[in-house]
DNA sequence: GCCAACGTTGGC
DNA sequence: GCCAACGTTGGC
């Protein structure tokens, strides 16, 4: 099993909103990044444990703990030329855009950035890397124990 | 709002 | 294939 970080605008979507979601399930779309895109369609599995990410808000940090819920499957939004997110080189018969459904496992206290940066165990964490934008990282093993055992509570 | 980092685009 | 310009991300 693997371990990843995954950012979220809470705006966008937040915990509370994966939380209120039919089955607290939800359909990563949007991913429009390719190393991102391939974390999901390549190396994921089902049941994969997943750091659910709040950026781009007053308070960033890890704010819940998720887990990968299906196979890879083609991102419908691509196709729907009213969507944000759609991309007018993608067709069904050759899809670009692929993601993973993500299922709540638990909310868990706000890990701030700014905790996450005082812990040497953690100075190689791909989020805590200037200039850091991608959108899905992988999480080392250790260092998804450190934060779970550490500084998330029980 | 600022700015650094970095991915993408497009001219050549 | 190079690389400058541009757009986006995301913390502060």
């Amino acid at each position: 099993m693997r371990y990843w970080l995954m950012k979220s605008e809470p705006d966008e979507f937040s915990i509370d909103d994966l939380a209120d979601a039919p089955n607290q399930t939800t359909p990563w779309t949007g991913v429009r990044n390719y190393q991102a895109r391939n974390f999901m369609r390549d190396q994921m599995r089902i049941g994969d444990r997943v750091f659910f990410y709040h950026s781009s808000c007053p308070q960033p940090g890890i704010a819940g703990i998720a887990e990968v819920a299906s196979a890879p499957y083609p991102d419908e939004t691509q196709f729907d030329p009213q969507s944000d997110y759609y991309d007018p080189k993608a067709t069904r018969e050759a899809p670009r855009w692929f993601h993973v459904d993500v299922k709540l496992v638990r909310k868990t206290n706000l890990v701030p950035l700014a905790e996450l940066r005082k812990h040497p165990e953690l100075a190689g964490m791909r989020i805590l890397q200037p200039g850091n934008r991608l959108s899905i990282t992988p999480v080392d093993p250790a260092e998804w124990r450190f934060i779970t055992e550490r500084l998330i509570q029980s």
